[in-house]
DNA sequence: ACGCCGTTTCGATGGATGTCGAACATCACA
DNA sequence: TGTGATGTTCGACATCCATCGAAACGGCGT
């Protein structure tokens, strides 16, 4: 166990071997949780209230619980924050390509030649 | 009245290019719709009341309806039978490779089974 | 120590969704 | 024309879900 004496329950994720692939799809299919995971993808982690989504923090926190359970991202406490990091490496060892594919594919829908080919310009407003 | 000609709205279908992403993923994150796709997938076409799903026909009917406006399937109409079948083609070009990588993906966690023409494993797994 | 700031949790709420049964429509067939 | 098979629509219902505001929690700066 770590030194930090957290009263937190240190912020359960599910195992690789155990990431389903339906809550996936279905964390995915939100707007918002879409372009949490897309900004993600561009960056190695991010603070949590610094996304480019137009919620209040409380739904915020809902939808990173929502991403975070269905084995999309991590999160790592650091101080008063709560940076977020996508699964990549996880993700791709249970379902190769899947990533890739649907984020290159919300790429079209979205709007075209953005937040692909490891660019970046995910940030938007952020400072 | 007329009764050669349908009375049936002709089954309205999304246009390729109005396709989205969000609602095939949407559509693709329940179990019922899931396996429906994962069958369509080894065939071209099957008539509605033939797939291993157990649901009410009610029910299935609203599945088919979901798919069908999320535009992962086509349905024609034969007869008294209606046959769907999967708009590969179209969706390749929408959004290429996604349906490929999003059933080989949940082949993985299906637990090892396959999708294929029999149906014999495919039941049980709908909610 | 106190208060601020970032974040989560709780409670509530309106809307979407999956499910069913019953009734209806259409076609094939005798 | 009547019956059975196939599938849809409707109404109802329980659940899930996204959303918000208010309150609580925890660390940091003053």
């Amino acid at each position: 166990m770590p030194r930090s004496t957290r009263r937190r329950p240190a912020l359960a994720h599910p195992a690789t071997e155990e990431i389903d692939l339906l809550d996936v799809l279905h964390a995915l299919s939100d707007p918002t949780r879409m372009t949490i995971v897309r900004v993600l993808r561009a960056e190695p982690e991010r603070a949590c209230g610094t996304f480019p989504v137009d919620v209040a923090p409380s739904t915020l926190s809902h939808h990173f619980k929502v991403l975070r359970e269905s084995g999309l991202i991590t999160q790592r406490e650091e101080a008063n924050r709560r940076f977020s990091a996508l699964r990549t490496v996880d993700l791709e060892r249970r379902f190769p390509g899947l990533l890739d594919t649907v984020l290159a594919a919300y790429g079209r829908t979205g709007g075209g030649a953005e937040a692909r080919g490891g660019g970046e310009a995910c940030g938007g407003e952020d400072g």
